[in-house]
DNA sequence: CATTTCACG
DNA sequence: ACGTACGTGAAATGT
């Protein structure tokens, strides 16, 4: 069998990782970053290669051979952090409980290592790779050598063959040496040549291949100062080529026979990953307890329940009391519709669980729909709308352990039952284990399936008590007991009632669009020359700039970038971009739009049912699956056309929509206290006019089409969290350019200035920020030394108090709008919210109750020191509502 | 299963 | 010097 070597370079892994990754830390005060990523890379490598033989190399002490021959060898280097280097004995903890070998040698640099036992490698048939974060390595690259270089941090790698190098640098592997010696390197305070950087170092190795045939050369080459450089550094030239040098015959005493590359024991790698805490790399590796390896599942409590039968059922009918834990057991993950395995309560002492065919007790149904009956559940709204799809009624809900979770941590994207209990310290199955995930996803026996959704209610039952101090502790209480708990079962009656859309009106856009779309292929292929896929970013980027020779303005990681905006460009280039930009977006109405929406619609109904997903944005705005309601086309009239099928469920009602205008900017205004913003907003102008006025120092009719259209840019930026990269890229002008704009802006909005400078301080000293409501979001990078992630971390801070408390105030104008339609006894219904407006079906005599009324609840939802203001519009359509 | 693109606020 | 605008979800392609 073929013999493959890899060999990793241990400091220059893990001081990547280390910066490029958040400091981690355990519970026990262990800094873990640079370990964890050193692993996953490790492991990405090792999934990737599957080399035979393994070997970790690290550098050993400050003092080297080549610090004797150059005292300042890396001299100006910064002292490695004790964050990190605290690291290195953990991470030769963890190699040795994974069987690799790791070796340093006093004197050496991890390097040389490397370059020796690649030399070995070579000499005995083996292919070898190498990974590195270290250019330098590139000199080791032959035939069968090869190096990964890291890329972003840790997240990528490059590889290179001699191929690649020849391709990036013009230059053989032999020559890295020689660049280095021309163009020094100041990480490794290498001195080179003053003034030769990289570009002149490869023009010059392009024509005299070596060091030492440039210093024979010097009067040959163009440019007197450069010449004079170079004869006056010809030692220094000399000694950094030598220093670049990496050493092919340390007297290394590691063999090749001990890099072989085994496997490891189990049980230390589970101990050494859970004491760093990496679950994520225990599930990975597939060493997550004992699920597994097919044991019995982790040590989780056997419990004593009930199961529920005709004949038992009356002789438990009284145990039904008040609070209890329910889980509903929904099979699908689109609960409308979907099958239920069965119903179990806990309610500490009572465990009962009810299979399905059991629901129909009727003391289960009396007690499930009494709202003095509290309830406390796992996904109230998944609960309430799959029993609702099969005529049973859940009231009385009081508490909610996914919207528990999801506010305590809105970061966070797991909150599986099982995952929560975990962190508070219980044990459950997930429901990966129970039923298998993907392709062998099956209904486990009923031996299985009854306690599984036993322990559930009884998980539950544990975890309110605890939650609830949670939410107390942080201040959140108010906000989930009287604005989400609520909200949920608002919303589950909006996704229950759903959307009626007319599928001929669908189908007869469908058609239409199909005939253009036709027309449009064949146009595009005759204009490229030749039949491609239109919808493959690969092929089409091959056609517009191999074949046609089209200017490349940005690439993107695996080639040409053909997105919108780069078409947009080349719209004048060439006659096919326009047709493929109208390709591209009639393309997409089809698909998404008339395809994927008749999809949706419901046999039962002849409705869509969307499912609001009230948990998973970290600002608390909610989402939209199932399909998404909240990106229905409205920008461009074609696309705009798509809602005209969606129509009332009832003759002769009307769709009504009412939305907020200017929500964010008004937000903005309040909690900023800008006195211009406020002045602003108080006298109703037109915001961006004002903007403009104000920025650009104009009367109001001197301001230009142009001007409000950046002024409303530099508007969307602050809200966003202001960066003059970003404006600059939107308004395609220079980050000069765009800095001046915000520096203007922050000098006409001063109370805007200050606060996004306190809300970023906020931030640093208490590790998150609140929206009005207290909504909180925790920052973990907002002190981070990496620029990338502190940045983000900053941008997110200025941003999310705004976007956040807007999804606050429809969230309570939603509740209160709920309430008031059941107190006046309306007909209307809520269908739909999208972020900034509210869409109801309106029969035609409550028009004009429920124009006021909307208008009244929304603006009044929570008072601010600027009004809110709201339009409203109805029409026979969602697309005449406008 | 990741990547690219594009729809919305 | 660093390289992004904030928040989402779905479809299509290609590994």
């Amino acid at each position: 069998m073929e013999k493959k070597l890899m060999v990793l370079d241990g400091n220059s892994i893990a001081s990547r990782a280390f910066y490029a990754l958040p400091l981690l830390t355990t519970d026990e005060g262990l800094y873990t970053n640079a370990v964890y990523g050193f692993t996953t890379m490790l492991l990405r490598m090792l999934d990737e290669e599957k080399p035979t033989h393994l070997l970790v190399a690290f550098d050993a002490g400050k003092v080297t051979f080549r610090t004797e021959e150059y005292k300042d060898y890396k001299g100006k280097r910064l002292k490695t952090p004790g964050e990190l280097s605290a690291q290195f004995p953990l991470l030769k903890e963890l190699l040795n409980a994974f069987n690799i070998k790791h070796y340093e040698l006093n004197g050496y640099e991890a390097d040389d290592i490397i370059g020796t036992i690649s030399a070995q490698a070579e000499a005995n048939g083996f292919t070898t790779l190498i990974v590195s974060g270290d250019k330098d390595m590139l000199q080791l690259v032959s035939d069968k050598t090869r190096v990964a270089l890291t890329r972003k941090g840790i997240s990528e790698v490059e590889l290179y063959s001699p191929a690649e190098v020849e391709a990036k640098y013009g230059l053989t592997p032999a020559q890295i040496i020689d660049l280095k010696g021309l163009m020094g390197d100041a990480s490794d305070n290498i001195p080179g040549i003053p003034g030769v950087g990289e570009k002149t170092a490869l023009k010059l190795l392009h024509e005299f291949k070596t060091v030492e045939n440039v210093l024979d050369h010097v009067s040959e080459i163009k440019g007197k100062k450069l010449q004079e450089k170079i004869a006056a550094h010809a030692d220094d030239a000399r000694m950094s080529k030598e220093l670049a040098t990496i050493l092919r015959d340390a007297p290394i005493e590691v063999t090749l026979e001990e890099t072989v590359y085994q496997p490891y024991n189990q049980e230390k790698v589970v101990s050494v990953l859970e004491r760093f805490a990496f679950k994520s790399l225990l599930e990975r590796l597939g060493l997550n307890s004992a699920e597994a390896n097919g044991a019995p599942v982790q040590a989780q409590e056997e419990i004593d329940f009930v199961t529920i039968t005709e004949e038992n059922r009356e002789a438990w009918a009284d145990k039904l009391t008040s609070p209890m834990a329910v889980m509903v057991e929904v099979d699908a993950e689109n609960y409308h519709g979907a099958p239920i395995h069965g119903i179990s309560l806990a309610d500490g002492t009572v465990r009962l669980y009810v299979p399905f065919d059991q629901a129909g007790w009727p003391a289960l149904i009396k007690w499930m729909a009494d709202p003095e009956q509290k309830k406390w559940v796992y996904d109230a709204k998944r609960s309430q709308v799959a029993l609702a799809w099969k005529n049973i009624q859940l009231e009385g809900i009081c508490f909610d352990v996914l919207l528990a979770s999801y506010l305590s941590n809105p970061s966070e994207t797991n909150h599986r039952l099982c995952d929560v209990a975990e962190r508070y310290g219980m044990k459950l199955a997930s429901d990966d284990a129970v039923y298998g995930k993907g392709a062998k996803r099956s209904i486990p026996e009923a031996s299985i399936l009854g306690p599984h959704i036993a322990r559930k209610a009884e998980t539950i039952y544990r975890l309110r008590d605890k939650m609830d101090a949670a939410l107390k502790e942080e201040g959140l209480d108010e906000l989930f007991y009287d604005l989400e708990l609520p909200l949920a079962t608002v919303l589950g009656d909006m996704e229950t009632h759903g959307v009626r859309v007319d599928r001929q009106r669908l189908d007869e856009m469908g058609v239409e669009l199909t005939e253009k779309l036709e027309r449009l292929t064949k146009q595009i292929h005759e204009l490229a020359g030749t039949e491609f896929n239109i919808n493959s970013p690969k092929q089409l980027g091959e056609i517009l700039f191999d074949k046609l020779q089209l200017p490349v303005i940005k690439k993107t990681k695996t080639g040409y970038s053909t997105s919108a905006d780069v078409l947009e460009k080349l719209e004048s280039a060439h006659e096919i971009v326009p047709l493929i930009l109208e390709f591209r977006q009639l393309g997409k109405l089809q698909s998404t739009y008339i395809e994927g929406l008749k999809k949706e619609i419901r046999e039962e109904t002849g409705k869509i049912h969307t499912s609001f997903n009230q948990a998973v944005t970290a600002t608390g705005r909610l989402s939209s699956t199932e399909p998404n309601l909240q990106n229905i086309p409205i920008r461009l009239e074609e696309g705009r056309k798509i809602r005209e099928a969606f129509v009332p469920s009832e003759p002769g009602w009307f769709i009504m929509a009412a939305d907020y205008s200017q929500i964010e900017l008004r937000i903005l205004a309040h909690i900023s206290q800008d006195e211009n913003l406020i002045d602003a907003f108080r006298r109703d102008m037109d915001i961006h006019t004002r903007t403009a006025m104000d920025v650009f120092g104009v009367d109001e009719d001197e301001v230009t089409s142009l001007m409000r259209r950046q002024a409303k840019a530099v508007n969307f930026g602050i809200v966003y969290g202001i960066s003059d990269y970003g404006l600059s890229q939107n308004l395609n002008i220079t980050r000069k350019k765009a800095a001046e704009f915000i520096e203007r802006y922050f000098s006409v909005f001063q109370g805007v200035k200050r606060y996004m400078d306190n809300i970023i301080a906020e931030a640093k000293k208490n590790g998150y920020v609140t929206t009005m409501l207290k909504r909180r979001r925790y920052l973990p990078d907002i002190n981070s030394r990496n620029f990338n992630l502190r940045s983000f971390a900053e941008r997110t801070a200025m941003n999310t108090p705004i976007q956040g408390t807007a999804a606050d105030i429809i969230k309570l104008a939603m509740v209160n709008m709920a309430q008031r339609i059941e107190e006046e006894k309306l007909a209307s219904r809520m269908l739909l919210q999208v972020h900034d407006e509210l869409i109801f079906e309106v029969p035609e005599h409550e028009l004009e109750t429920m124009g006021k009324l909307v208008s009244e609840v929304m603006e009044n939802a929570l008072p601010l020191d600027v009004p809110l203001k709201v339009d409203v519009n109805y029409g026979k359509s969602w697309y005449e509502a406008k």
